[in-house]
DNA sequence: TTGTACGCGTTATCAC
DNA sequence: GTGATAACGCGTACAA
């Protein structure tokens, strides 16, 4: 037992006072600086292990003017129309930053904000060493400010007009590619591309060039069409009932992400629609959910656990590089997706209208 | 725009130097503790705005010994047979208990631990105001010395021994009731309870109290039957199969949680175990996907977001308590769950075995 | 109403 | 090796 559990926090000074040397020792002793003789470190350290002392943070923050204290921003855009109702906030990719920046002695501020709340300010008076801002877009007027604050801050999930960020990524572009690919080898030829409305700089755009670069090389393919829907299983859930009302041609979807594609899957079962018999469905993503709908999902699968802990390896680089002023190139990490085949795609329905 | 994005930060000697005034002066002003006159304040108020002053967090939490930081800490029970590999960390939770705190002018430190990590000196290092504690046993180590420290602090979804500890929950058993009651209205007899491994002072055992109640009333009722397995969408959907493979009497199952109840939907339409016609299932939480699977879950719900909301209500009259050395009595917060009819459950099949 | 002076706990500098 | 001493930026009791 380090210390009564509700005993005053100890001080330097009180550690050096009950071993009888100055609060500089004991501080270079906890500090390791070496600078101290074998014996009495080994004297204070009995002492700091019994005593349970832990250094003050807020006191050593003010000294060093960092706090080992980094923050990840998630903006909520309340605007209904602009972006996942369900935001998911991937636990996965959690995960793997927090290991990674742990490792590194820090620790993380979580933060859901407005888009239109200043974050430089809150940055500033936590002496934050640095920020992960998650799925910004270029509307969010802080950005601007973030990016030149010069604070190590990585973007991910972001797709912004500043070629100064540094980004972690996925190649939406090949993952949309690699989906439409795959269905055009099934045979579909009408193929349409689901997604939020399709912002200058926004993920979508990446992933609807992706669908139409696919298309462009495939001959007998159909023309691109685009449909919108907010990234939601309620959202996915109601195009389905359009579209099996419509009786178009489509007969295959490529979706912007799974939770779109879950909803279409149960959307198309409520009408009797069969998935994959006479529609093909693909996510992205591959969210765990994905492997126990009925039917199973064919989606694009990304690594969000790796996609944390490279932010993570990333933004340690960054703040490093802060701190000793060597200035560090512009960084953009993209990672590659897969393509998961389940049982949500299929050959395209022999008689195509 | 407040001040160049990049100007080093203010101070409120700087301040006062800028209008001629001590610091004092200007720390009343940021303070509002109103001993300065109208005319001085508005003059010292407009240069704090076009300068971009804010306080340095730091400095405040050394003089005040308080951080404005609470910390949420979720344990990572490694141990495989232990825990939800699939931890949700329900975000709905978090944004309720963030909405609440924010008001407050708290910020959230969010951390993984290992269920051997001792919290209370990270708590104390960082002059940490409170702390929630999510999803902890009895078995975590640590618990007993946060206790003893009296600092602030909250248990969710929580089961301990200890009475002293505040905590917020869901009224597990009688959800788990509500779910075997209406199974047994629907004519079943033999149904089963499947969950982790019941711990004495579980969440799963309070459910299985639930089902073991609403068994008990009903005369018809067949003894009840415990089946242990991970909260985890695998675990639900090979426990299908055996369930399957065994033929037993079972025509229904309550679970301790929605993703086990969705690894069972699947894994019985693998089998071609139709639910509900031979097999109801009902899940536990309701989480969104509850209403997108094939057929859609019949569960217990529970309001995560409120949950997240009360507990951030709480945790602030703790703190605030704390401050003023007011001891609150201890807390016990717990929601009523509700019964939530979808497609997984039905009446019992008219011949059974 | 405003200013002075001290302390919060730590670290960096510079003597000894 | 070790120890004074001076910041870091802020809040507050006390004096003016």
């Amino acid at each position: 037992m380090p210390q009564d559990d509700d005993s005053p926090q100890m001080t330097l000074e009180d550690v050096a006072a009950l071993v009888g040397v100055s609060r500089t020792t004991v501080s270079n002793v906890v500090n390791g600086t070496g600078r101290v003789s074998k014996d009495t470190a080994s004297k204070i350290g009995a002492v700091l292990q019994s005593t349970g002392f832990t250094v003050n943070a807020s006191a050593r923050t003010l000294r060093r003017k960092s706090s080992q204290l980094i923050s990840v921003l998630v903006p909520i855009y309340q605007d209904a129309d602009s972006f996942p109702k369900e935001n998911p906030f991937y636990w996965d990719f959690f995960s793997g930053l927090q290991g990674v920046t742990h490792s590194g002695g820090y620790q993380i501020l979580l933060q859901r904000m407005n888009p239109t709340d200043e974050f430089v300010p809150v940055i500033r008076a936590r002496n934050l060493d640095g920020v992960v801002v998650v799925g910004a877009y270029e509307s969010l007027a802080p950005v601007p400010h973030l990016l030149a604050s010069k604070i190590p801050a990585i973007f991910v999930d972001s797709y912004l007009p500043s070629l100064s960020a540094h980004t972690v990524n996925v190649d939406d572009q090949f993952g949309a590619y690699l989906a439409t690919r795959y269905l055009l080898g099934l045979g579909h030829r009408n193929i349409v591309f689901v997604s939020e409305p399709l912002l200058e700089h926004g993920v979508n755009n990446e992933r609807w060039y992706g669908y139409c670069q696919a298309l462009s090389e495939n001959r007998l393919a159909g023309e691109p069409i685009s449909i919108e829907a907010q990234t939601s299983l309620e959202a996915g859930r109601s195009l389905a009932h359009r579209l099996a009302y419509d009786r178009s041609k489509i007969s295959a979807i490529v979706t912007a992400a799974d939770i779109l594609a879950i909803g279409l899957l149960r959307g198309f079962h409520e009408c009797g629609v069969t998935v994959p018999q006479r529609m093909s469905v693909i996510g992205f993503d591959d969210i765990r959910h994905a492997q126990y709908t009925v039917p199973t999902l064919t989606t694009i699968r990304q690594d969000s656990f790796g996609k944390g802990e490279k932010t993570g390896q990333l933004l340690l680089r960054l703040i490093e590089s802060h701190r000793t002023g060597h200035k560090l190139d512009v960084q953009h990490i993209q990672l590659t997706p897969t393509l998961v085949v389940r049982e949500s795609t299929g050959p395209a329905p022999a008689i195509e209208a």
